[in-house]
DNA sequence: TTCAGGATGCGC
DNA sequence: CGCATCCTGAAA
């Protein structure tokens, strides 16, 4: 089977250990992959959210909670947290050291492989409406509950090392607005101008890229 | 803009 | 049990 995207080129545990808010940015860019017997479906990262354990109010770890959703939180950066909200299974990326209950929330994606497969599981036509949210991403590249836990860092759900982004915006997270002052925190972080990301919103702040290397 | 869908956790 | 939720698609 040849494959345009494979592990020599994945991220490495070091990649997840940043602190969560760098992590957040640095996911952008990057190539998130999974394969299934049905095919392999790929996308670059272009919307995340961070999500900082007992001080966040927005957290479902918030004040540590830890119950079987959460747990996966509480172990070491590079796992997958995956949890279902109404019909939709939301990805997240944990990350913080092992006992800090932290993770990023991959809000968004721009496909790069698997187009048809996307187009299949979505029962849609191509656009944006494909994967510019956190349901439906999952839903187009084929993540599930099953994918609980798994380390990112091997097949079939892994993320690999894509482009450096010219520019990234940060601004408040979305969906949260009864989390108390955390609803204000400037923790969502996007590729400026990018198509799939979810809903616009003006940028507190922009982050120009400095030209280093991933 | 509003609203239901219907998994999950948590407080009563 | 009842209620809220890191969402989405359809209806109005």
């Amino acid at each position: 089977m040849d494959e345009q995207y494979n592990l020599s080129s994945a991220v490495n545990n070091r990649f997840f250990e940043q602190p969560t808010l760098e992590l957040a940015s640095s996911l952008l860019g990057c190539i998130l992959v999974k394969e299934t017997e049905e095919g392999t479906a790929a996308g670059i990262i272009v919307e995340t959210e961070a999500y900082i354990g007992p001080m966040d109010q927005a957290a479902h770890s918030y004040n540590n909670r830890r119950t079987k959703r959460t747990e996966v939180m509480f172990h070491q950066a590079g796992l997958a947290y995956t949890y279902v909200m109404h019909t939709h299974t939301l990805f997240n990326v944990v990350s913080g050291e092992e006992g800090n209950p932290e993770a990023v929330l991959i809000r968004a994606i721009e496909p790069l492989e698997g187009l048809d497969l996307m187009i299949t599981r979505r029962g849609m036509p191509a656009s944006p409406n494909l994967t510019n949210g956190p349901g439906k991403l999952t839903k187009a590249m084929g993540i599930k509950m099953s994918d609980y836990g798994h380390p990112l860092t091997e097949k079939p759900l892994y993320l690999t090392q894509g482009i450096v982004p010219d520019s990234i915006s940060a601004g408040k997270r979305i969906g949260i607005d009864n989390s108390g002052e955390a609803k204000d925190y400037p923790w969502r972080f996007w590729i400026t101008g990018n198509r799939y990301v979810s809903r616009h919103q003006n940028a507190d702040k922009i982050i120009l890229n400095k030209g280093e290397s991933k």
